[in-house]
RNA sequence: GGCGCAUUCGUCUAGGGGCCUAGGACGCCGCCCUCUCACGGCGGUAACACGGGUUCGAAUCCCGUAUGCGCCUCCA
C-alpha cells in the first residue's frame, strides 16, 4: 500500500522554518515512496487564527517546491463528522460528558506504547494520560481528538510530526484504538532549535520562509539544508539537490537528538547553488528576485552585472550593496581614495585612450600605468576602484569599468580625483 | 514537581562491539592563488557528558547520575 502522509499547520501565523522541516520530511517521504502528501489546516482554535496565515503558508510551501496532492482540508470543516465520532464514543461508554464538553476515559493501568519509527520504543504510564476534551462545552473538536480522527478518515499511514507531539501520541492511539481505526506508524523528528539550545525563534535570526525569500535564498538551498536538519545520506555528502532527496531519503535515517540551526552553513550552501546556477538562470532568478523587492533598476544592467556577482555573493540579498554601483553615482570613501588625485587623473586620461573599452583593453592599459608609476597593482588599483564603485570590496575592476561604459567611468575618475 | 525524549568536534553529522590513535561538512586559523572581495587548492584546530557494569575488546550493549529540551490547556 501506497504510504499517504499530511502535514497539519495551524493557521496562527506564517511557516515556521521548523514547521517547513516537517513539511519538508512528510514530502521527501511521500514522493520517495510514491505515495500521497496531504495538507491539512488545523484551525479549530478560531482565536488564534490570523488571517492571510492560510494563504501565505501555501504560497511558502509552492515557493519551496513542495507540492501537496489534492485540495487542502481544513479541520473545521468536518465539525460534524468530528462531533458524530464524539457521539459515538460517548455512546459507546469510551467518553463521558464533563461540564458540557465530551472527554475520553483513558485507561488507568498499563501502559501505552509504539515503536516509533525515529526514538524505537516509545511507552507511557496509562495512570499519566488525562482525560482528554474530545469535544469543548461549544462543540467544537479539539486538537488530540480531531487529529487522529482526520488521519483515520484520511487514510494517513505515517504521522512525521514534531517531538512536541510526543506526549500526545499515546492519547491519540488510545482514542483510534476506542475506534477501532487502524494505528499509523509514527515518526517524531527532532525539534529545530537556536543556538542557545531553545526553540529557534525570531531573536536568533530569520524564522520564516518569507524573510529568507527576502533575503535572497534559493529555495533549492533552503530544502537541502532543512534536509540536513535530521537526516543524513551517508558520511560525506553535503550537498544534495532536491531530486536527489527525493531519490535518497528514508525515514530509517532520521536521527533522534536536537538539531541547531545553522545561519551560517545555509549561507555557504545557498552560495554553493548560486554559483551552481548556469548565467542565464542565475540572471533570471536575480532579476525575479529584485523585482520581488521592488528594485526597479535598469534589467539590461542587472543581467549584465549578474555574471560579475556570480560567485562573490552568497544571498542574492547582497547584491545592491555589492554591485548597487552599477545603477547610481556613489560616493567614495575619502579615506580609499585620499591622496591618490594624481593617480585618478593619469587612470582617467589612460581610460580615455584606451580602444575598444573592453575588460582586456582596460585590464592592458591599466597594468600599464601602475608599471609606469611604478606602483604594486594592489596599491594602483585600490583608489580607482574606489573612486569608480565606490568601495574596497567589488566585482572585478576591469568588467565593472567596461560595463560601466566610458563616459561614466571617466565621470567618476574626474570626481574623485578633484575631491581627493 | 511528574512523565517523556535526547546527549560524538563551537554547529550539522558518519558511526550500530574490533575497520576509530573516531570520518565528512560549516565555522575558525595558516599558506597558496590573486586587482579588492569571493571562488578554488593545501594544511591545521576541535568531540565520543560523567560513573559503574557486560565483554578478550565499547563511541557502539545494560544500569545509574548529570544536563538540555518537550509535554502536563475546553492550545495546536
Amino acid at each position: 500500500m501506497a504510504p499517504r502522509v499530511r502535514f497539519a499547520p495551524s493557521p496562527t501565523g506564517f511557516l515556521h522554518i521548523g514547521g517547513v522541516r516537517t513539511a519538508l520530511f512528510n514530502w521527501l517521504f511521500a514522493r520517495h515512496e510514491g505515495g500521497e502528501f496531504l495538507l491539512r489546516v488545523e484551525n479549530t482554535d478560531r482565536s488564534r487564527e490570523v488571517e492571510e496565515s492560510v494563504e501565505q503558508i501555501q504560497e511558502s510551501l509552492r515557493w519551496l517546491g513542495l507540492d501537496w496532492d489534492g485540495e487542502v482540508a481544513f479541520q473545521l470543516d468536518r465539525l460534524e463528522r468530528h462531533q458524530e465520532v464524539a457521539r459515538r464514543l460517548l455512546e459507546a461508554g469510551h467518553a463521558y460528558e464533563d461540564e458540557g464538553a465530551i472527554r475520553f476515559r483513558m485507561p488507568d493501568e498499563g501502559k501505552t506504547g509504539w515503536e516509533d519509527v525515529v526514538r524505537g520504543h516509545v511507552e507511557f504510564p496509562n495512570e499519566k494520560l488525562e482525560d482528554v476534551v474530545l469535544l469543548r462545552s461549544d462543540g467544537r473538536p479539539t486538537y488530540n481528538f480531531a487529529s487522529p480522527v482526520d488521519d483515520m478518515d484520511d487514510g494517513i499511514t505515517h504521522v512525521v510530526r514534531g517531538e512536541d507531539h510526543i506526549a500526545n501520541t499515546p492519547k491519540q492511539i488510545r482514542v483510534l484504538e476506542a475506534l477501532g481505526a487502524p494505528l499509523p506508524a509514527y515518526a517524531h523528528l527532532p525539534n529545530v532549535l537556536g543556538a542557545d539550545g531553545r526553540k529557534l525563534s525570531k531573536r536568533h535570526g530569520a524564522v520564516s520562509v518569507e524573510e529568507f525569500r527576502a533575503r535572497g535564498y534559493l529555495p533549492e538551498a533552503i530544502v537541502n539544508y532543512l534536509a540536513l536538519l535530521g537526516w543524513s545520506l551517508d558520511a560525506e555528502t553535503t550537498v544534495i539537490p532536491p531530486e536527489e532527496l527525493v531519490r535518497h531519503f528514508t525515514l530509517d535515517r532520521v536521527g533522534a537528538s536536537g538539531a541547531t540551526f545553522d545561519y551560517q552553513k545555509l549561507e555557504w550552501l545557498n552560495g554553493v547553488y548560486l554559483r551552481d546556477l548556469p548565467p542565464e538562470e542565475y540572471a533570471h532568478r536575480l532579476v525575479g528576485y529584485l523585482r520581488e523587492q521592488g528594485f526597479d533598476g535598469d534589467e539590461a544592467t542587472i543581467r549584465a552585472a549578474a555574471p560579475l556577482c556570480q560567485e562573490k555573493i552568497a544571498t542574492l540579498g547582497e547584491f545592491l550593496a555589492f554591485a548597487g554601483f552599477f545603477f547610481e553615482r556613489v560616493e567614495p570613501d575619502p579615506a580609499l581614495v585620499d591622496g591618490s588625485a594624481d593617480l585618478l587623473a593619469e587612470a582617467e586620461q589612460t581610460l580615455a585612450a584606451v580602444e575598444p573599452f573592453t575588460a582586456p583593453e582596460i585590464e592592458q592599459a591599466l597594468r600599464g600605468l601602475a608599471e609606469r608609476l611604478e606602483l604594486k597593482p594592489r596599491r594602483a588599483f585600490g583608489p580607482i576602484r574606489a573612486a569608480v564603485t565606490g568601495s574596497n570590496v567589488s566585482p572585478g575592476l576591469f568588467e565593472s569599468l567596461e560595463l560601466l561604459g566610458r563616459e561614466e567611468s571617466l565621470a567618476r575618475l574626474s570626481a574623485a580625483s578633484r575631491s581627493a
